[in-house]
DNA sequence: CGCGGAATTGAAAATACTCAAAATTAGTGG
DNA sequence: CCACTAATTTTGAGTATTTTCAATTCCGCG
C-alpha cells in the first residue's frame, strides 16, 4: 500500500515518458484506434500522452478532479464507483484492457466517479482537448468514438435491467457470463479466469451484500455449475449459466 | 386508449412536413443547439428533419429497427425501455421536452430500446448522418453533443446507484425530486406537476412493484410530505423529500 | 349505468439483509 | 520459511423489507 498516496502535482513519470503506441498495442482492435488505417493510427499516436502505471488500490482519478484526459486500459483491471451525499457507494463498472475510462466526465469538466486499479495496471493517457482537435481531421475516429460512448450507454442500461428486474441468482450468472465473454474477446479462456475484485466489490456492483455473494458462490459450486478456489473461477456449465443469465432457464431455482 | 394500436408501416405524416426551427423553439437553451450562435443555429436548422407527432401510447421507434435519427422532444413525454430475452422489461428513462432520444443506438446502427409516448407529443427528427457532417463544420455543436452523451452516462450511473443501494422510500423520493428539478428547469412549478406515467411505469423504473409504489404514495401522503390526487402531485415538504432522497434524513423511517 | 383498466389495501410469503461467529487467506516481519 | 496478525470470506440464525396473491375500490368512457 505504500504507493496509495497521491501526488496531484507530480507528473506521471513512473516509467519515464514512454510514449504509447497504438499501432504496436495488442488492444488496438478493441480500443479507440479500432478500424483506423495506418496513417490515422499514427496521428492518434501523436496525441496520446505517456503511459501511466497505476498500482493496485491506487486511484487513477477521483470524483471532482478536473477532467483533462480519457484513459485507455493497457493491461490490468479497474473499478469505477460513485459516492452520493450520504456516502453510499455504487460500483458502476469493472474495466479491463482495451476499455476506456472517464467518458462520464466530459459533461461537467470534472470526473464524476473514482477509478481505482484492482491490480497493478497500466493506462494510456488521452488528452481530451487534443482528441477533439483530431476529430476534425479523422472522421473515422470521431465515428468510432461515438460508438464507444453509445456502447457505454447501452452497457449501463443492461446493468439497470439487472439491478431493477433480476433476482440474486440471475444477477450473479449475468456477472459471470459477462466476464467470460469479455475475456474470450481478448483471447483468454472464457471458462477459467481469476476474479480481480473482492466479494464485496462484486456485491456492491450487483446490489447485493457480501454474504449473499458468498452464498451464491457456494450454491453455484454445490450445483456443479462452477468451481471456485479463492478468486479463481472455472465455469463448468456455461450453457446453464447463460440460460440463468438470460432468464430462459427452465428448472425452477431451488435451495 | 384508442391510440394504443401501432401502425408500424404508416408514415408519420400527421402534420405534413413542417420543418422544425431551433431558433424559434422554446427548448433551444436546453436542447442540442445550446450555446450556438445564430449562424450555427441556422446550419443546424437546415439539417433537422420534419417535426413528427407521436400520439399517446404510440411508439417513436422500436428495438432492432435500423438507426437513422436521433429525436429531440419538442413537447410531451416519453419512456424508453429495454426488453431482454426472457421478456423482462426495464424502463431506462422518462424523457421530457428538450431531451434527446436514441443515443444508445449509435453503437449498433439499431435502436437498443423502445421509445413510447406517454401523452400526445412532438419530436424533431435529427438525421444522424447529417448531424455527423455538421460536426466537422461546427465544433461547438460537436462539443455540446459530447456533453449530452456524457450527461446521459452520468444520469444512468445515478440510476444504478438508486437501484443498487437505496430502499424503496429513498428511491421514490429521488424520483419525485428529480422530476421536480427538471420541471423547474423548464419554467414549470417544481412543487406541483402531473405524473405522466402509470404507477406501473414508476415501479418498473424504480425496481419496485406497482403495489409498493402505491403504498409509498399513500405513506408519503399520510406523512404530510405530498398531496396526491390521481396523477397530480404536490410536494408539500420539498426539503424533507430532498433529505430523504440524499439519504441525509435524520428521522428514522417509520411505518 | 355498467364495464374494464388502474390503483389501493390487506395478509401471507419469500428473498435478501443484518448480526454474529468461525474459518480461511493474505500480508508482515522475524 | 514460518509465525503472527489483519483482512477477507464463509456459514448460520433470525429479521426485515418488499413481493406475491387476492380482494376491493376508484374512474374514465362507451
Amino acid at each position: 500500500m505504500s504507493q496509495a498516496i497521491h501526488f496531484p502535482n507530480s507528473a506521471p513519470v513512473s516509467l519515464g515518458a514512454i510514449k504509447a503506441s497504438c499501432a504496436a498495442c495488442s488492444m488496438h482492435q478493441l480500443c479507440l484506434p479500432m478500424g483506423l488505417d495506418d496513417a490515422d493510427i499514427n496521428r492518434l499516436d501523436q496525441i496520446i500522452g505517456s503511459r501511466r502505471r497505476i498500482n493496485r488500490d491506487e486511484r487513477l482519478y477521483a470524483m471532482g478532479e478536473p477532467f483533462r484526459s480519457l484513459y485507455a486500459v493497457r493491461y490490468g483491471h479497474f473499478k469505477t464507483y460513485q459516492i452520493n451525499a450520504a456516502g453510499e457507494q455504487q460500483i458502476t463498472g469493472f474495466q479491463m484492457a482495451g476499455e476506456l475510462l472517464g467518458m462520464d466526465a466530459i459533461s461537467g469538466d470534472r470526473y464524476h466517479c473514482d477509478a481505482v486499479a484492482l491490480e497493478d495496471s497500466e493506462v494510456c493517457e488521452i488528452p481530451f482537448a487534443r482528441l477533439e482537435e483530431l476529430f476534425g481531421h479523422v472522421p473515422t475516429l470521431l465515428r468510432h468514438f461515438h460508438r464507444i460512448m453509445s456502447q457505454e450507454i447501452t452497457r449501463e442500461q443492461n446493468v439497470m435491467l439487472l439491478l431493477g428486474n433480476m433476482r440474486a441468482e440471475q444477477r450473479f450468472a449475468v456477472f459471470l457470463v459477462n466476464l467470460s465473454a469479455r475475456y474470450a474477446a481478448r483471447g483468454y479462456s472464457s471458462t477459467e479466469f481469476g476474479l480481480r475484485m473482492s466479494r464485496e466489490d462484486i456485491g456492491n456492483y450487483l446490489g447485493l451484500t457480501i454474504e449473499s455473494v458468498s452464498r451464491l458462490l457456494s450454491r453455484f459450486k454445490k450445483q456443479g455449475w462452477i468451481e471456485v478456489d479463492k478468486r479463481e473461477v472455472k465455469l463448468l456449465d456455461p450453457v446453464k449459466l447463460k440460460a440463468i443469465a438470460a432468464g430462459t432457464d427452465q428448472c425452477a431455482p431451488m435451495s
